[in-house]
DNA sequence: TAGATTGTTAATCGATTAACAATC
DNA sequence: TAGATTGTTAATCGATTAACAATC
């Protein structure tokens, strides 16, 4: 990574930051120190300088950090001032519940309209975003000038959607589908996959209920152990 | 990661590997080689091979793993045998979705009850799992032995929640609220972060829009490059 | 100035990959 | 046996952390 970018790890904690921020009074010429953000958010105190030395110089020393002016890079950085066009793919219970919901305008998207192939949806609407067919949805993108793509439909169909907004000039794909799906050179797809999350929290009671079992399957040691029982970073335990 | 575990990434692939052999036919005494697994899933074949191995012995040299046994020895890993009893908290929008969806199961997931504090929906069940009120959480915990809670509540709340399904004796959490939480030892809290594949795509499309600029906020170096450009792993690309 | 706090350079740690050994 | 494929040991790579330098 030596080439001037950014680290995936840092980048997916900067929202974090953001966020954060985000809920702090807003006072005029307020600052806070890295070692406070660190700790409201059970993090390094020298990653969280590393990671918003990298996107801000909003850090004075001796001062901490001016709270407006590393939001305001923050946001920068993250392209949320321009605002994302969205569609999402799939009106199914998640894709309802995405479509409800209405925290990601605060991460700079916006999802202007849904797709379906069931006729009893299409010409519908949620919250004021139609649904429409999904044999539309290449020229949709388009014409609309569509930036991003979330797919909520189930993984036979992931691909063939996913072929579809790539059709459309689509280059970031938000997948909710439990597969890898293929896409060309260029075109970004980012699988949020909730299998991985319920396999920390299954193992983690797995090796709490019977911490000495694990003879086949555990390679060699002994000691029962999750993988971020070091307190600090990722996972997130007490710290 | 000396000690016998097995690494946090590794863990989180395993369930990836499980859901796409499930996808494959069920052939009696049929395998499938290291290779094939790894160009499904855009891995890398010694990745694979390195993390089978950790929790399997179902491959044969010159034959590949057998497709039956390696499923049930991941499947025996993971702790998807033990059925794990969940609640859920919060009825909003995401939660409802959560709850409606039944491809947990595949998972060990059984969600057995949802709790909220709105009277309008206690009382009422959605798919046979009773809403229930907040008040009982810790006490209906303790008596149904549950092991998993879901966090679907808003940031604001979610602390008050995760106390209570503490006091409850949960010792996993699924955190949906963007929010970093504290838990005594012993009680993982596995934050689902949206927020994060957010940043990923919305970075993404910055960087393939206006690549020269981002002068005052990259380091040094120049080319706009997104972290997992190199093909295979994580993020995933076209291969 | 002295003290506090940021920023950076070097050391450590962990995960991935490459090269090779083992085996059906 | 020879060839294919798994498993393992050593090398590389990247991210985190510790020690220190810079600065308001």
């Amino acid at each position: 990574m030596e080439t001037g970018g950014i680290s995936k790890l840092t980048l997916q904690r900067l929202p974090t930051y953001l966020s954060y921020l985000r809920t702090l009074p807003q006072e005029e010429g307020a600052a806070i120190s890295a070692a406070a953000i660190a700790s409201a958010l059970g993090l390094g105190e020298v990653q969280v300088r590393k990671d918003l030395a990298t996107v801000s110089d909003a850090g004075k020393p001796k001062v901490g950090y001016l709270i407006a002016d590393l939001m305001r890079d923050l946001e920068h950085f993250l392209g949320y001032g321009t605002r994302n066009r969205a569609v999402l793919i799939g009106v199914g219970n998640l894709g309802l519940a995405l479509l409800s919901y209405g925290g990601f305008a605060d991460y700079g998207l916006n999802i202007v309209a849904a797709f379906d192939n069931k006729s009893a949806l299409i010409g519908s609407a949620v919250d004021g975003r139609p649904v429409l067919d999904i044999q539309a949805l290449p020229a949709f993108c388009q014409k609309e000038k569509i930036q991003i793509g979330i797919l909520t439909v189930p993984a036979s169909a992931a691909q063939g959607c996913l072929n579809a907004l790539v059709e459309g000039g689509v280059r970031a794909v938000w997948n909710f589908a439990p597969v890898h799906l293929t896409a060309p050179e260029g075109v970004l797809v980012q699988r949020e996959n909730m299998a991985s999350s319920l396999a920390l929290l299954s193992y983690h009671l797995k090796q709490a209920e019977r911490p000495a079992e694990n003879g086949s399957v555990q390679p060699r040691g002994a000691r029962p152990r999750i993988a971020d029982e070091k307190t600090k970073n990722g996972g997130s335990r007490h710290g």
